[in-house]
RNA sequence: CGCGGGGUAGAGCAGUUCGGUAGCUCGUCGGGCUCAUAACCCGGAGGUCGUCGGUUCAAAUCCGGCCCCCGCAACCA
């Protein structure tokens, strides 16, 4: 009977367009259970979307449309996510919706099963409400003790909920990450242990009343289950588990490992245990949390305003250059486990470097000669040359065992640097053996045909192996060079059968200019963001203004004096702050701190002539002392805040009261 | 002492689990080749592996102190 392997991605909140970051994820996914399936294992492959919850909800009324119509609108609308699985030449073989009906009865059962066992009771939520938004708040959340999205007062409530006891397992869950490898990468288990369960683990609130986009509670009206078991669960409803719609739980339940990013890493290695020890099932066997794509910005531009000159649409990308590049270049920067800089140049120097100038190149200079010398089929009579010929058959040879022991534990960047340590010790073999010498004497004709079977051979297996990443490209090269032995179990020496027939074909990946290609793309980047400006967002917004009277007494407390800049300055490990040292005309310095350090740079504010309000209560900042504050002018152009400082004539003196 | 990640050649990175000649790509300088996608091959220059101390025959790697950077958080009068 062969292995079983079950891997799965998060379902992904469809909310707005995917990113690189999640086809990063899925790709990984992809690149492994191609691998698996590769090497004979019977693989179940599943990812999918978690559709309910607030946010789509409120999206949906801005747009004016269901949320259903919304979320269908993403997923599976012409562009949308099944699409964009369907471009990347993901290989999944399920995929699951948590509006499917079977998930939304399934998790109805679930959520019963745990109500009954008492994991789940009803309780009350605690916390700060706003009247107006209809809105609970945390005490985290709030913003100066009032509410974050209005900034109006908010006052104690209670709403009924129901919570899964996410205490009681606390022990169990401590012991599974400290002394098993459940969680890895390992720099992942010391962050959870520290940070959420030695602390403590509370009880988990599952229900909200306050939306109703979401599965409901079928004992309790008025209830919906929240994303946790909602969303978890997707792992074994897809299977099966309570529903009829599948039938393959036991064969493929509990998950070899769930692929997650790292911000998600919590709720897999904490919640989803918990839950799974509840419902009284096996757990998965391995979580691994990813790291994340970051974007380095400025680097092409200098400009101060756009920072992000990348592209990242991945379709974009896919379509210059080709899938198969894009999802070589991701899985070969970066070590799956710890973060990323992407860059379109550091994409587009890999594809030439490792695609264009070593591998393709290698397959178009072995083909070329083969035809060339022999039209394309090597004659039977060859010289092996076992001092010539020895290594790069031993690399050669060897390949398929490293490879396989760095796939089993995902470490695809490096599977795909032992693969091309072969491909470049091949590029090497040709200058060595000069195939052009051995050509020009009859004598030598068997040695050059050996030599050219090396190649073939060497392309060969190293094609085999990078099939999981590149699965649309090996085909073409199996078919250039003629094999027709590319499984698993045919990645070893000496294959290749004597009358292949070899044809050189296309470029595989023609070389790009990197310098044309940056600006092509900053330049479609550019269009999109002003596109998409134009089109859903006003060009110039204010803020409404004031109903209410002020009166003129309290109007005239407020003391506002016209202030010199001597000096600003950064704050240390502030992104907004920027602090002043100000003439107010009392002869002594007055400092403020103000938040605006990403509109202005502190030295071109040096010797300008502001506006402060200086009669302030004082007000410590970032540990400094902000005494008073700065006006400015803010409104939004295309959603987007724009701040200009209050300048005024050099000419008005230092301490000048305006009223 | 809020949590975590990191500091290795001009740039970008690997190596640190399990100490033993410091490696890769780009760039740069010089050479070779002409089969190939102006690609390929060889060689050179360039590093006190953040810093100070400890353990050791031996430290990028283990231990301790410190400095700096980046996320999260906080702050944003």
């Amino acid at each position: 009977m062969s292995e079983k392997f079950y891997i799965t991605t998060p379902i992904y909140y469809p909310s707005s367009k995917l990113h690189i970051g999640h086809t990063y994820c899925t790709v990984s996914t992809d690149v492994m259970a191609r691998y698996k399936r590769m090497t004979g294992a019977e693989v179940m492959f599943l990812t999918g979307t978690d559709e309910h919850g607030q946010k789509i909800e409120d999206k949906a009324k801005e747009a004016g449309i269901t949320p259903q119509q919304f979320v269908d609108n993403i997923v599976v609308a012409e562009g949308g996510i099944k699409d964009m699985w369907k471009l990347m030449n993901i290989s999944n073989d399920r995929f699951i919706r948590t509006t499917d009906d079977y998930h939304v009865k399934s998790i109805q059962k679930i959520f019963k099963k745990m109500y009954d066992k008492g994991d789940i009771y009803k309780g009350a939520y605690k916390g700060k409400y706003c009247v107006p938004c209809e809105s609970f708040w945390t005490e985290s959340q709030l913003k100066d003790g009032m509410c974050p999205d209005c900034g109006r007062a908010v006052t104690d409530a209670e709403e009924e909920a129901y919570f899964f006891r996410l205490s009681k397992y606390q022990s169990k869950i401590e012991e599974l990450l400290s002394t098993t490898d459940f969680l890895e990468p390992a720099s992942r288990v010391n962050e959870m242990l520290n940070n959420f369960v030695r602390p403590g683990l509370e009880d988990l609130c599952v229900s909200r009343t306050s939306f109703t986009w979401g599965v409901p509670v079928d004992f309790d009206p008025g209830h919906v289950v929240y994303v946790w078991v909602d969303a978890l669960s997707n792992y074994i409803t897809a299977l099966g588990y309570m529903n009829d719609k599948y039938s393959d739980f036991d064969q493929f339940w509990p998950a070899d490992v769930h692929f997650v990013g790292k911000e998600i890493v919590r709720f897999h290695s904490i919640i989803w245990p918990a839950m799974l020890m509840s419902l009284e099932l096996p757990l998965p066997k391995k979580i691994f949390g990813h790291g994340w794509l970051l974007l380095d910005g400025g680097k092409i531009s200098k400009s101060k305003e756009n920072t992000t000159v990348n592209v990242i649409d991945p379709v974009v990308l896919a379509e210059r250059y080709g899938v198969d590049a894009l999802r070589y270049y991701l899985m070969r920067e970066f070590p799956f486990g710890s973060d990323g800089n992407f860059s379109n140049e550091l994409l587009i120097n890999r594809i030439n470097i490792d695609l264009a100038n070593d591998l393709g190149n290698l397959v178009s200079r072995t083909t070329a000669m083969v035809g060339k010398y022999f039209g394309g089929k090597l004659p039977q009579e060859q010289t092996a040359d076992e001092a010539m010929d020895a290594e790069l058959i031993a690399m050669a040879s060897g390949l398929k065992a490293k490879y396989e022991t760095l796939m089993e534990k995902y470490t695809f960047q490096t599977a795909l640097v032992e693969i091309f340590k072969v491909i470049d010790r091949a590029n090497k073999y040709i200058d060595e053996n000069a195939p052009w010498v051995l050509a020009r004497s009859p004598e030598t004709m068997p040695r050059l045909a050996r030599v050219m079977y090396n190649l073939l051979e060497t392309i060969r297996v190293c094609n085999i192996l990078l099939t999981p990443f590149m699965p649309a490209t090996v085909v073409e090269i199996a078919k250039q060079i003629g094999s027709d032995r590319n499984l698993w179990e045919d990645a070893e020496w000496g294959l290749l059968s004597a009358d292949a027939q070899v044809v050189k074909g296309a470029n595989l990946f023609p070389r790009i200019d990197l310098k044309k290609e940056l600006e092509a793309l900053a330049q479609i980047e550019e269009e999109r963001k002003a596109e998409e400006a134009r089109k859903s967002l006003p060009p110039v917004e204010v803020e409404p203004q004031e109903t209410e009277n002020v009166d003129f007494d309290t109007f005239c407390k407020s003391d506002f004096r016209a202030v010199k800049v001597k000096d600003c300055q950064p704050v240390k490990k502030s992104k907004k702050l920027l602090k002043f040292t100000l003439d107010d005309g009392t002869g002594k310095d007055r400092q403020i701190l103000s938040g605006i350090a990403a509109w202005y740079k502190p030295e071109e504010l040096v010797g300008k002539t502001l506006v402060a309000i200086v009669n302030l209560p004082p007000r410590k900042m970032m540990g400094q002392e902000s005494c008073g504050m700065l006006l400015s002018a803010v409104h939004k152009e295309y959603g987007e805040e724009k701040l200009n400082l209050i300048m005024v004539s050099d000419a008005i003196p230092a301490g000048a009261k305006l009223c």
